[in-house]
DNA sequence: CATTGTGAACGGGTTCACAGCA
DNA sequence: TGCTGTGAACCCGTTCACAATG
């Protein structure tokens, strides 16, 4: 393990790992191969092998991985070894299902604030949370260390908007509306489009 | 153009080109380029004309390619030329938001049956649609021509789920659930799951 | 003896570069 | 001139295969 710059397509890969292994220790398991954890992904046990060892040496020879000390390296790799704050921008439907969905603590990150522009929504509650004005992100965020968030908006309003919280300090944007951003190198988006997904699939389809 | 077997790679970015020709569309425009198209998408305008040249001569030298006729040619080789019904398993408050979202019929998609476990659940109304009873899927989708099911249930539940889907005549599953499925070839699963891609993200913030 | 870590071989997707054509 | 379609070159991720070792 001698690296700086590792591939995207490994970094995203070891979320799915850090799952895998949570649900194994949740099992009561101690110990697993590169081979079993291959297979529940459906990864080959040489990817899996190679990709942790990018990032050191965590295995034993003949006895595999410990669990526990592994889900403790790929936390710290990903650095949900700590809490995230997130803000949530769009107190739609969506945003709704996203702010009492309470998976999200376990694995590192919290709900901190929501915001919408509609009048009819600010001041109204969500899961304890109160929605705040979208104009104020920049004052709201500022000092409050929140550096990723959930966009939940229109997709005619998705670019402006994204452009606001890089303004505002936003580092990470992982993006529910079907449009593709342009924002400045530096900024991480990931997208969560179904759509585009059920036409993937649609294709293979009779 | 010569090909049976397209890379699935290829496949994955066409709903994309469709998305983004479809937005084009709506602005009034009548031609584009694969330059064009790329600056839009991130990627190389060699990318998208290669990707294209898998399935035919879509574009004219000098000129580019036609919207509309683009489109058509998308839809038809996604097969999202038609209406395709779809199954939602699950009516928390995820499944509530999807079913209310509007955006799936101007897609090729549209919601034709919800069902859930749950005796509270059952029977309630969810956007028109009476939530039926999950126990029941079988016959409910005998004879309907659903091919595809949308699972949001909890993750406990999602392997042994699908299975029943499976069993039932469901031939493609969008999983939200955080739980990698195994299935019978030929039966096509795609993922969403937020704290995979927000695990992801950190790794890249500081 | 089972299983890791890894250099080397392999494979396939991306980019290049240019002929061809409107 | 502008832009497509595509063979060839290139690049990079995956798989192989085996020495190393608890």
């Amino acid at each position: 393990m001698i690296n700086g710059s590792i591939p995207d397509i490994i970094v995203g890969r070891l979320p799915r790992y850090l799952q895998a292994l949570q649900r194994m220790h949740q099992e009561g398991r101690h110990t697993t191969s590169s081979k079993e954890l291959g297979d529940r992904l459906g990864y080959t046990a040489a990817q899996i092998r190679k990709d942790l060892s990018q990032f050191g040496e965590f295995g034993k020879q003949g006895t595999g991985y410990s669990i526990p000390f592994l889900i403790g390296q790929l936390q710290t790799i990903l650095k949900v070894d700590r809490m995230w704050d997130i803000l949530l921008v769009g107190a739609g439907s969506l945003g709704h299902a996203i702010a009492n969905y309470n998976g999200f603590a376990n694995r590192g990150f919290r709900i901190a604030l929501i915001v919408d522009n509609d009048p009819n929504k600010i001041g109204t509650k969500i899961a304890n949370f109160v929605v705040q004005d979208a104009s104020q992100v920049k004052a709201l965020l500022f000092g409050s260390g929140i550096k990723i968030a959930m966009l939940t908006v229109p997709a005619s309003n998705a670019q402006a908007v994204a452009e606001e919280l890089t303004n505002a300090g936003i580092k990470a944007i992982l993006n529910y509306a079907p449009v593709p951003l342009s924002l400045p190198k530096g900024i991480h988006v990931e997208y969560i489009d179904p759509l585009i997904q059920l036409q993937h699939m649609t294709y293979y389809i009779d």
